[in-house]
DNA sequence: GTCCCTGCTTGATTGCGGTCAAGGTGCTTT
DNA sequence: AAAGCACCTTGACCGCAATCAAGCAGGGAC
């Protein structure tokens, strides 16, 4: 805030601050001025997309700062939030390795700065340096356990238990300990954004909401969420009856 | 059947029937001869299980021979089927990689033969030739979309819908196709794995497939399935109302 | 100011799929 | 043959979340 404004300017991975967190970190000065040469960025307001589902894909996006979410839909136009991408992580990369169009789509939350890298660049520096590819590796491995992980929830969980399981992951990026138990979410999503997280309609969100209220496990003001016990959240969880 | 058994006997990777279709096809004969000798190999029957989720993980599995589900289960003792792994599949080097415990359970659905390649050896491999990192990197991003795929639809689709998309996966590996649309398969899995691999109750697999059977979109005797007109199926997808 | 639009909430109703309970079928064991 | 055991099917019932419909709150355009 308070800041001028770059449009598409071209911005340099040397200074870029998440440089140390992201798959790029392996790289030599060489390398990585290749990436300064074979990159172009650009600025995206909130909505805006980056990349659609079946979009071909030319390269890989870097994001530089901001917000962006992941998101699927299938024939019938349902959608779901599959994950929030934050600054330091790359996107695309796997359909650029398939070779394969992109399969899901990447709208910006936040206004953000998304570097793309092109193909060639990409090729060549991943021939260069193997490091790189098995960071994308350990990167790939990571969202798999998660989509895993989604799968079995929304198989197996009602929706209550997967709420507070969304609460409790969203807790490590955006939640502030308190005492006692105590917590506080600044949320970056509107409730029907957590509703396609969890696979369910923003009724049943706002329902959801409602019965957290009412049995004093979270308080929502905005997108400010207040907990008072955490262990109330993780009762949640256990909700299937006593196995 | 009618072939002499071996228990634990050590195979020879330069002449698995599988070696052109796996990630070690990028392996040099040395590299190769690598994996002889840190390999050990063991036969599983039906039901035997490979690696428990939460086991440590010390290497990776190769299948040679055989047919083995990829479960998970929640708390609540709910478990889905996440996938089958098949001859020349490679199981837990994600887990391997983030030297994590294993997070899914595979188990042997088949007779089969496993091969673990013990941690020195597959590092001392990775870092020798990088290759085979991106073949590594290239399987994950598929199992990556298909996790994502199937995450969509079981927030989504109803479970008729499911299944047909369940079917329609199959076919392409035990399917068989006729003329005028026909299709039949011999599927490798019992009707509560077929659940499992949906996420329903077995009581509703049964359901659906009675249902199926009535509209006469499929017909099923044994592990057998018979569909008349490919179309019929393909309708199934679509359920969720004229968008 | 009014209008419109988007996001959120609430209520009434429905229906899909889970749960519980009871058989049936085929295979292995003894 | 009888018993035991998976696996599967069927029926009756219920509850959760989707759906349909209406209304509210805030914000921007004019």
């Amino acid at each position: 805030m308070g800041n001028t404004n770059n449009h598409t300017t071209s911005r340099n991975c040397f200074t870029c601050q998440t440089r140390g967190q992201t798959e790029w970190c392996v790289l030599s000065d060489d390398e990585l001025e290749m990436v300064n040469q074979g990159k172009s960025c650009r600025e995206y307001l909130p909505g805006e997309t980056i990349f659609h589902e079946g979009d071909p894909c030319g390269g890989v996006h870097c994001i530089e700062h901001g917000l962006v979410g992941i998101r699927k839909m299938n024939a019938g136009g349902d959608e779901i939030l599959l994950r929030l991408s934050h600054p330091g992580d790359t996107m695309g990369y796997r359909s650029f390795l398939g070779g394969d169009a992109h399969n899901n789509s990447a709208e910006a939350m936040e206004p953000s700065v998304i570097c793309s890298i092109d193909e060639a660049t990409v090729r060549k520096l991943l021939s260069m340096n193997p490091s790189l590819g098995l960071r994308f590796l350990r990167h790939a491995a990571e969202d798999l356990n998660a989509a895993e992980e989604m799968a079995l929830q929304s198989a197996t969980l009602p929706v209550r238990a997967r709420f507070a399981h969304l609460l409790l992951v969203l807790k490590d990026r955006y939640g502030q300990d308190g005492k006692n138990g105590e917590m506080t979410l600044e949320l970056p999503l509107s409730r029907q954004d957590m509703a396609a997280m969890i696979g369910i309609r923003p009724e049943s969100m706002s329902r959801t909401i409602r019965s957290f209220e009412e049995s004093n496990v979270a308080h929502f003001s905005g997108r400010r969420v207040h907990v008072p016990n955490l262990s109330g959240l993780l009762d949640e969880l256990e909700i299937p009856d006593g196995l």
